[in-house]
DNA sequence: GTGTTAGATTGACGTTTGTCGATACGACTT
DNA sequence: AAGTCGTATCGACAAACGTCAATCTAACAC
C-alpha cells in the first residue's frame, strides 16, 4: 500500500450528454444535475471549492480559518461537495487533502447547455 | 400602452467578471452565485426551465400537466426562476408567457469556471 | 351587471438544510 | 502504554424549502 488513500468517493450521476437547453430534460437527469447544483448552491461550498481550485491541492485544516467556519460544519461542507463528485478528499497520514474532482465542473457547465 | 406587460423584475446580481477557478471568490460574489444555483438546484425549476427552452415561450396553463404539479406550485416556481433573473414572464390578457432570460445561463456557466 | 378563467398570494404542513458542541476514531509521538 | 492532533460522526436546533388547499385578483365573455 502507498499509504495514500483515496476518501471513499460514491458513485454519482454522469449529466451526460446534451444540455438543459437543447433537449426537454427527463425526471432523472434532472433529479441528478439537481443535487450537484444543490451541492453547488451554497455560498460557503462555493468559497471553500474556490480556495482548493487556487491552491490545488488544501488539507482540512487550513480551511476553518479562511471560511470562519468551525471543524464540523468544513468537514460537512467537504463531504457534500465529494459525495456530488466535484471534490476529492485523498488520506495521507493524519491529513486529508482535498483536490478539485477534474471534468465534474465542466460537466455541469455542459449540462447547462451553451457551446459544449 | 401595448397590452403587454412585464412581469417585474427584481434587480440581480451580474455574477460579473472571473470564474470560481480563477479567482477566489468573493463574500458577496459568492452569495450571489449561490443564489442563483439555488434557484436551478431543483428537478422541478429545472425541468420547467427546459420546458421553456424547448418551446421558446410557455404560458403557466401549459406547464401544469407536464410538470404533474398544482397551479400554486408551478406559479412558485416561476417566480423563484424570475426572482433569479432566469425566466422572464410576460403578461397578455390573462396569460403570463414565459420565456428565458438571455444570457443569464451563460453568467451563470461562466461564473462555474471554464472557457469564457 | 354576473359568471368564468388564468394566475398570484396566503397559510399550513412535513422535510431538508446549515450550524455547532460533544464525542468518537485513527494516526502519529513519546 | 498514554497522550496529542486532525477529522469524521452524532445530536440538537433554528431557518429555509417544496407542496397543496383555499382564497384573492385581474381579464375576459355574456
Amino acid at each position: 500500500m502507498s499509504g495514500a488513500k483515496v476518501v471513499a468517493q460514491p458513485a454519482v450521476g454522469e449529466l451526460c450528454c446534451s444540455s438543459l437547453v437543447a433537449t426537454p430534460l427527463g425526471e432523472t437527469e434532472a433529479v441528478e444535475l439537481a443535487e450537484v447544483l444543490a451541492a453547488l448552491a451554497d455560498p460557503v461550498r462555493l468559497r471553500l471549492l474556490s480556495l482548493v481550485a487556487a491552491e490545488g491541492e488544501v488539507c482540512s485544516c487550513n480551511l476553518e480559518e479562511p471560511l470562519g467556519k468551525s471543524q464540523p460544519t468544513v468537514s460537512h461542507h467537504t463531504r457534500v461537495l465529494a459525495e456530488a463528485g466535484l471534490l476529492v478528499g485523498e488520506k495521507r497520514g493524519r491529513w486529508t487533502w482535498w483536490s478539485i474532482a477534474p471534468g465534474r465542473l465542466a460537466a455541469v457547465r455542459r449540462a447547462l447547455g451553451g457551446s459544449g
